[in-house]
DNA sequence: CAGTTACGCTACGACTCGTATCGAAAGAGT
DNA sequence: ACTCTTTCGATACGAGTCGTAGCGTAACTG
């Protein structure tokens, strides 16, 4: 063993531009052609390289769009300081919703995941490249709205685990059923009046999940509110 | 012209029986099978009909399957009054869930929407046959809440629409992610929490859709919660 | 230098697609 | 009865895709 690192060494490396070239030729394929016609073997000719080359990096189609769109992803969704909840949930799902507009994630996200229905390997997958990725946002905006005193500190982190993953689930879902399923437009009047629903929603859900019923937050304008008061119930 | 209706009248009729027959198979197909490895051929076969019969009546394998889900959807969703908002909505969740848990819907559900970004054709089929029909539970619960006093009664109906559109793609949106992408189990508490969340967010986007921004709504617990109260505000 | 791995290229069998063709079958109208 | 119209089953077809195998070459390591 001529290394320690499990880590291979020797023989030619793997071509980095050629693996930007793939994913960059997936995209374009995919706006050009959508999920249902795009092709290993028209990816491959887009990008220069050999079928084969594809099928040694990826084991299908599948595989090489979530890569292809989890970049996007990660370059399209952030959470800047808004100053209150609300309106940080409100830029998160427009920004949302412009990327469902793209026709590159529009036609390959529900493919994907409709592929993985039936593909374990492939859910998790996507679960480590797009969801857990995504999941921070929901995370960073908790803890901001914690701190403004909108939300309450969390007593039990298993229960806040859980919470992160009901609102992520209630945003990027409802989202998504908006613009891909109910094909209506999710324009600013909309994120408003959604983003009211999931404030509200999620600072009830917070007062009852605690048997206790301590939530009686207060509606924060988007201003100087004092935070203090981080509700710490006796619990059990 | 020997009859003023427009229905063909004359020729063979097409068989009704090898029509059930057609989507039972595809239904079956689709438990083995999924999506992904459908084909139409199989499907003859396990109909025991033409490959060309199958043609002369769907476009597509997407058609087909929406034919074939919206079928379940019709079968198994129901709202039943369990004397509350927040009960009825817990049951058309938990209802919605053990859907999606069959494989036929699981992996039908999110392809055939997938394709229909790029078929408008499909996205109108799909609209009809499944997302308009069920929508008919999110009004008649609408209706009941109102009744019993929990929500208040519309005053423009084109604001009513637009509230029913969004609580369908809130809870169907959730739910479907939760179950498909989340990949994790909608039960019984998860169901619990997450009708809290709903019942508060609609009231208090009811209270907010006259420009001001209100919220200031109080906690429901999941029980016996007096109605009333659909939080008249002093505006801003 | 030798060793190892990735690459481009070609070819391959298996499969699916959607359509065309044809004769036979099943109803409607007179 | 008869004809007209439409559907049905069966088969065959060219086109396209799939994923893999083979082989010689290129690139990097020690």
């Amino acid at each position: 063993m001529p290394c320690p690192t499990h880590r291979r060494r020797t023989g030619r490396p793997r071509s980095t531009e050629a693996n930007r070239a793939i994913l960059d030729a997936t995209r374009a394929a995919l706006v050009e052609l959508g999920w249902g016609k795009l092709t290993m073997s028209d990816v491959a000719a887009r990008a220069k390289v050999a079928k084969t080359t594809l099928y040694r990096r990826w084991a299908g189609k599948s595989e090489l769009v979530v890569d292809a769109v989890a970049d996007i992803f990660d370059g399209h969704l952030a959470l800047p300081d808004r100053g209150s909840l609300h309106a940080d949930v409100e830029g998160v799902v427009l920004q949302f919703a412009a990327l469902l507009e793209r026709p590159e994630t529009k036609t390959a996200l529900m493919a994907v995941v409709a592929e993985s229905t039936r593909d374990e390997a492939l859910r998790d997958r996507i679960r480590s490249a797009i969801v857990e990725r995504q999941k921070r946002l929901v995370l960073l905006g908790r803890e901001r709205a914690q701190a403004r005193g909108e939300l309450p500190f969390d007593a039990d982190p298993s229960v806040a685990a859980s919470q992160a993953d009901l609102i992520f689930d209630l945003i990027a879902g409802t989202v998504v059923h908006r613009a891909l399923v109910s094909a209506e437009p999710v324009d600013a009047e909309w994120a408003a009046t959604f983003s009211t629903l999931v404030v509200s929603g999620v600072q009830a859900t917070l007062g009852a999940t605690a048997t206790a019923t301590t939530a009686a937050t207060n509606a924060a304008p988007p201003a100087t509110n004092s935070p203090r008061e981080p509700a710490e119930s006796p619990s059990s």
